[in-house]
DNA sequence: TAGATTGTTAATCGATTAACAATC
DNA sequence: TAGATTGTTAATCGATTAACAATC
């Protein structure tokens, strides 16, 4: 795609100027320069300049950037205007907190089935799912053309699981499994892994006595 | 603390480096150069020794790192052999799934106390934890010797809770309110924030096509 | 128009990689 | 000893910051 080399650093500060935009909406801010989104957010200004340019010229000299548009443009270059259907793997207690979460719809994803591996969970009601069987994986996502994992499963059979999927077609991982997961490249991968979180908390802790 | 000022990118690898010479611990295997690690880890071998030689000599010329040895200083680097308290606020289902979360011992966190507003929560029994009034949350944190606080609970009234755990002791905050809390420089926050990793993976979602 | 603020180029800073002498 | 691999210095690369002409 029309995308000339985003660095990671620049994509991962993308969902927080959406996010403080979005909080400029809800005060009724209707315009910023990037001065005053650096007070609020904690990034130069040149920086703030430096990534908006990297995906158009979205301000006006003299005036600054119009906090709606610019939400909105963001929006759009975070993909959340495209709709993806996904399934979740793993119906535990991080797995059902996730079912839960309702950040989905904002992001265009929605949740399309529930699996699990444990014949007791298997039928059990989560929200407004059945937990379906993993066995019927493959099936499932060709079946309903379903883009994207999202695995909360334990380490052990992580990876054969992705390689199913992979098989199955699908498109993005969104990992909860702390592994780093072996797929093609075509394949993205989104890991959230809490035990390194966890650990580099524990790092600092120590460093700060 | 006796610490050259080292960079956020190298603490982050920090984890990274532990997981996998656990998993080659695991494997039974004794002993491994930079380079065999940069063929599973995926970090240049140069990059390696830079971080490792941040914290002291570990190798041996000729030979490579004992793997064992290295495991455990990174585990003492990461502070994992420090005890901490820990309370959790909001038990809501993602505060629930990380109550659960078998990790924290390993990190060397032990969960004291749950808290929750909501009337309706307060005195149910989550695993060994009745549910607390949040009412009560600065007297047990003074009480208890809590260092850490884990917080799950709506971005609203989150920085006002912060406040008071700050008033109240606490070191550090191990944060998964979507929002960037403001507290003393002294004062830890580690962040998890799923919303940035769903809109990145959505970010990657639409380039990739 | 004058003032403000962008978009963008150039300068700086920091992190990664390469190279190699030291040494096990 | 010869071979292997570290620890560390130097070179490169990339990301951040500064500066300023363009322009609203």
């Amino acid at each position: 795609m029309g995308n000339k080399n985003i660095s990671m650093a620049v994509i991962r500060r993308l969902p927080k100027y959406y996010r403080y935009l979005g909080d400029l909406l809800d005060r009724d801010i209707q315009r910023i320069s990037s001065k005053e989104l650096s007070d609020i957010i904690g990034f130069t200004a040149s920086q703030i300049r430096q990534d908006l340019n990297n995906f158009g010229g979205f301000g006006q000299q003299g005036y600054g950037y119009n906090v709606d548009a610019l939400h909105k443009e963001i929006g759009k270059i975070l993909g959340l205007d495209t709709k993806y259907n996904a399934v979740l793997i793993g119906a535990g207690n991080l797995g059902q907190a996730i079912a839960n979460y309702s950040g989905f719809r904002k992001a265009g994803f929605e949740i399309k089935a529930l699996f699990d591996a444990n014949p007791r969970m298997i039928g059990l009601k989560i929200r407004d799912f059945e937990i379906l069987d993993s066995e019927d994986i493959e099936e499932f996502i060709k079946e309903n053309d379903v883009d994207i994992a999202i695995m909360c499963i334990p380490k052990k059979g992580s990876q054969e699981l992705a390689d199913r999927l992979v098989n199955a077609g699908i498109k993005g991982i969104w990992n909860f499994v702390p592994v780093d997961l072996d797929v093609p490249e075509s394949v993205i991968v989104e890991n959230v892994n809490l035990t390194e979180s966890l650990f580099t908390l524990s790092y600092l802790m120590k460093a700060e006595d």
